[in-house]
DNA sequence: TTACCTCGAGCTCA
DNA sequence: CTCGAGGTAA
């Protein structure tokens, strides 16, 4: 035990005083941010803020993590950490048109199987960054961002330099546990003044609000963050215990309100598609006068038991739905197209166009998909276009204003020879896409074969962007994947931005990246239909590459002769590889440059775990295994786990089965379990069973 | 598709 | 200081 606690010598007074001046602030923080109601001044608050700071200061025992004085940012960060969404946060759908309302309105009600309107939470859906706030007894003890939504970043710090963001839920008593869900967003008002500093400053600006809130958010030191004036509404939440029962969202938000959390006034309770509608229209009218963003509205049912009756379809809610605005358009000059060889060949037209600012970002690029698009659209190469933006990413040429066509606009033709290595351009019967037939020969298609064979999902070799790899292939260092680990320093160095150092690190990210899995190599050889997961499930299944082969080549022979369904027997029995997967794998591996290729790589080195593990004596030995429902990880990783603890998963339920591991919104494959007497694990029985031993 | 942040490394100029 | 690469978000 070392010296006496300073503790003791603090006065009950003082502790007394510092307790009431968080009080005093907390307050007026609250009615200043979340009320827009302040009710003494700012220099009234920095007389009481600074008493507050110089008492923590001379005794640190009094400072407490909720304090007005902590929002100001602690140290910076090296790296932000992974965090795991104990409840997935899911996507909405869209809905563009009043058509698609009613279509929304329709499934709900047919799901809930009633015939009267319905009551729905209307919200503005707010142009921002979407996050999530743990509050553990009332107590901000981590944010995140969505991510993908089963893994976000831990921006804890960054976010409770947010004045709106309470750092002690006011009020009480709190549940256990609370995750509060919201959106972080920019007040225009703050946004363009934080540019018109820039400016004066002559450092370059923000383009717009959403940008600058993510900007802000992505700082990994927090003093920065606190420098900006970042807003916060909540709308939902997420994982809870001890929240008591709420029957409807509108009564939850109430509460959320109720512990000082900031939500919305706009929010309203309305009845029925036409309640919905009334209520975008009216958003609509508001929308320039808010003081920020907004991309659209969002209906939520209103029930919340009805909301688990409907449950989720592909990691969005059956219950809500988001209703843009239409997309914001502009008109600019279709200045040329251009054909983008990818990696299968694919032809694929880009539109070049004249920037032009819409939509919050300036478009200068946009894919026109295929050639069928582009006659359908009858654009041509000159012609004035209209130009789309959703918020939600990508632009789109919409359509010509044929009025104005120039008398030189040029059509659009499909070219018959690669423009990069002259091949002939083939269209199939039937398809819509044209493909270069140079194969690996193109320098295009060997551009794009690498840039995915480097790929972090792929071989994950760090270093070989895309400007490194254009030069590699321009100087013909580099023919085919198996180049790139033959590569050596001193080449290497002599190339442009690349001096000894960098080309060290690339030398020794390839000489890493050839221990590898089979999934990962299978996935990085580029074939077509097979994505990741895939790939993963043939490595899966087949274990070592030469059983792949094996059966990919034995079922290749019969391909002409049968019906489609019963070709390829052996790549079939693979879960998710069909007819149209097994053809494209038994076409890849009977094609010799592929073989030579594959031999090539294995000489080079590339090496990975030849027999997956079959785990004989894992804690899961012997069971088997059905998984339904929405669950933390996707079903591939839950399957994974419990493959690799030794069990076995299957599709259906039956009497065979051991267990049902069921997440949110379990349907008929539960009240089979339930009926046949099988054991049901939720997501925490089941990390238990896999933790044991 | 665009915009943003961060990092390491290379280049440039004092 | 600038560039390329890598990552994230919508």
């Amino acid at each position: 035990m070392g010296a006496p606690e300073p503790d003791v010598v603090i006065s009950e007074e003082i502790r007394q005083r510092a307790e009431t001046l968080r009080a005093l602030l907390n307050a007026y923080n609250h009615r200043y941010y979340v009320l827009d109601d302040p009710t003494v001044s700012d220099a009234e608050y920095d007389v009481l803020f600074r008493e507050l700071q110089a008492i923590e200061t001379s005794h640190p025992s009094l400072l407490v993590p909720d304090s007005p004085t902590q929002r100001v940012g602690g140290a910076a960060l090296k790296v932000f950490a992974e965090v795991r969404h104990r409840m997935p946060m899911q996507s909405l759908n869209n809905a563009f048109s009043e058509a698609e309302l009613g279509d929304f309105d329709r499934r709900v009600r047919a799901g809930l199987g009633v015939v009267h309107d319905v009551d729905y939470v209307a919200e503005p859906k707010l142009d921002g960054l979407a996050v999530s706030l743990l509050y553990e007894q009332g107590l901000l003890v981590r944010g995140a961002t969505r991510g993908d939504g089963t893994t976000g970043e831990d921006i804890t710090e960054n976010l409770r330099t947010i004045r709106r963001i309470p750092l002690r839920l006011s009020g009480g008593p709190h549940p256990a546990l609370l995750e509060v869900r919201g959106e972080v967003f920019f007040p225009l008002a703050a946004f363009k003044k934080l540019n018109a500093e820039m400016e004066a400053k002559g450092v370059k600006l923000f383009v717009n609000p959403r940008n600058a809130a993510a900007g802000a958010l992505r700082q990994l030191d927090p003093k920065i963050t606190a420098s900006r004036p970042l807003a916060f509404y909540a709308y939902a939440v997420g994982v809870s215990e001890g929240l008591g029962q709420f029957k409807t969202h509108a009564a939850l938000l109430q509460q959320l309100k109720d512990w000082a959390l900031p939500v919305s006034d706009l929010i309203e309770v309305v009845t029925g598609a036409e309640g919905c509608w009334q209520f975008y229209e009216a958003m609509q009218a508001k929308r320039a006068g808010l003081p920020f963003d907004i991309d659209g509205v969002v209906y939520k049912l209103d029930d919340l038991a009805g909301r688990d009756e409907l449950g989720s379809v592909s990691r969005a809610p059956r219950w809500a739905i988001a209703h843009k605005f239409p997309a914001e358009e502009a008109e600019t000059i279709l200045l040329d197209v251009e054909f983008q060889i990818g990696r299968t060949g694919a032809v694929t037209p880009v539109a070049r166009l004249k920037p032009v600012f819409v939509g919050g970002a300036t478009v200068s690029n946009a894919t026109l998909h295929n050639m069928d698009e582009v006659a359908r659209k009858d654009v041509r190469i000159g012609d004035a276009v209209i130009v789309r933006r959703a918020g939600d990413v990508i632009p789109e040429v919409a359509r010509a204003l044929i009025d104005k066509r120039p008398a030189d606009a040029r059509v659009v033709q499909l070219p018959e020879a690669c423009p990069v290595c002259g091949s002939p351009v083939a269209r199939e019967e039937g398809e819509a896409v044209a493909r270069c037939t140079g194969g690996l020969t193109c320098r295009a298609q060997l551009h794009a074969g690498l840039l995915h064979f480097v790929g972090r999902r792929a071989m994950d070799i760090e270093g070989f962007g895309e400007k490194l790899l254009i030069q590699l292939i321009e100087q013909d260092l580099v023919k085919s994947p198996v180049d790139l680990f033959k590569l050596d320093t001193q080449r290497l160095a002599s190339l442009e931005r690349l001096a000894e150092k960098s080309a060290a690190n690339v030398v020794e990210a390839a000489e890493k990246a050839k221990s590898t899995t089979l999934g990962r190599f299978l996935f990085a050889l580029g074939i077509r239909d097979v994505g990741e997961s895939t790939a993963e499930a043939l490595a899966r299944h087949f274990g070592t590459l030469e059983l792949l082969i094996e059966a990919a080549q034995a079922d290749a022979p019969s391909a002409a002769a049968e019906k489609k369904k019963d070709r390829f027997p052996l790549l079939q029995a693979v879960p998710d590889v069909g007819p149209e997967v097994a053809a494209q794998l038994a076409r890849w591996f009977t094609d010799a440059h592929h073989l030579e290729l594959l031999t090539a790589l294995r000489d080079v080195g590339i090496r990975w775990p030849e027999v997956p593990q079959v785990v004989i004596d894992g804690p899961l030995s012997g069971k088997t295994f059905v998984i339904t429902g929405t669950l933390p990880e996707s079903r591939d990783a839950v399957a994974a786990r419990i493959e690799a603890a030794g069990g076995k998963v299957t599709g259906s339920v039956s009497a065979k089965t051991d267990f049902l591991v069921a997440g949110e919104a379990a349907g008929s494959k539960l009240a089979k379990a339930e009926k046949l007497g099988v054991a049901v694990l939720g997501w925490d029985d089941l990390s238990a069973l896999l933790q044991s031993k």
